[in-house]
DNA sequence: GTTCTAACCTATTCATTGT
DNA sequence: ACAATGAATAGGTTAGAAC
């Protein structure tokens, strides 16, 4: 419980990044005490007014309160914050400091608030990036599957072939398949290469990788020619 | 090397919304 | 009523700075 609440303060003070960098050991001032209430009730200066103007056009979100005695119930964000949020976050993922405190200026939210909304976001971007990466890999696993089929049955017509011109009795010179080895049977089925550039590469290639956010990566890591989707939602 | 902090993450909770 | 969604919380990890 008391690292609850420690660790509620230092989320307070990471989130104002009002120290900037330096070890927050020095008191918090008085006057700055509006800062460190991210969920309670002292409102965010200048949101203020904002959340008041909202309200009154009934489109406000008002920061969640979430003492227990005060409790106030969780509100969704509106159109406008979230269309500000997404283009935020279509030009950057990440959040910064500066970009954070001018979001909650402009959407009349907490920092606090707009550090949440970014790592859901970022949470439920990277569970789309899953999905479509299992879509990738399902289509390859498809691909792989069908040709593998036709090998099989390329080699069973060719055995059948075999053994009837044994069953001849002759020998057939000038046209010999390797079939015991996987390397070098040469499919007559169109378009199969599968020497060279591997499979997965000719998938990417071929445009089922359709990312384009970039400098993500960091986290999942993907075939070379894979960038993650546009941000889908 | 240890400690501290900021920033991030995943898992979870819980209120809201749509059916 | 129930499931899905999303805002918020809890607790853990990590990188970098200070000592």
């Amino acid at each position: 419980m008391e690292l609850k609440e420690r660790d509620l303060d230092r989320e307070l003070e990471t989130d104002m990044d009002w120290h900037h960098g330096t070890k927050p050991l020095v008191p918090r001032p008085e006057t700055l005490s509006f800062f460190y209430n991210y969920n309670y009730n002292s409102p965010y200066p200048g949101v203020e007014v904002k959340q008041a103007a909202l309200m009154e056009t009934g489109e406000g979100s008002v920061p969640a309160l979430m003492d227990s005695r005060n409790k106030e119930k969780k509100k969704r964000l509106t159109n406008n914050q979230i269309e500000l949020l997404e283009r935020s976050f279509q030009e950057e993922i990440k959040l910064d400091p500066e970009r954070k405190m001018k979001l909650s200026r402009e959407l009349g939210l907490q920092p606090r608030q707009i550090a949440v909304w970014f790592q859901n976001r970022r949470t439920r971007w990277k569970t789309k990036q899953l999905e479509h990466l299992y879509d990738v890999l399902k289509h390859q696993y498809d691909v792989v599957s069908n040709e593998k089929q036709k090998l099989q049955e390329e080699v069973m017509k060719l055995k059948a072939m075999l053994s009837k011109e044994q069953g001849f009795g002759k020998q057939t010179f000038g046209c010999y398949t390797e079939i015991s080895g996987e390397e070098t049977v040469e499919s007559t089925s169109e378009g199969l290469t599968l020497r060279g550039k591997s499979n997965i590469e000719h998938v990417a290639d071929q445009g089922y990788c359709s990312f384009t956010v970039e400098d993500y990566n960091t986290t999942v890591s993907l075939p070379p020619h894979c960038h993650w989707p546009a941000v889908p939602y």
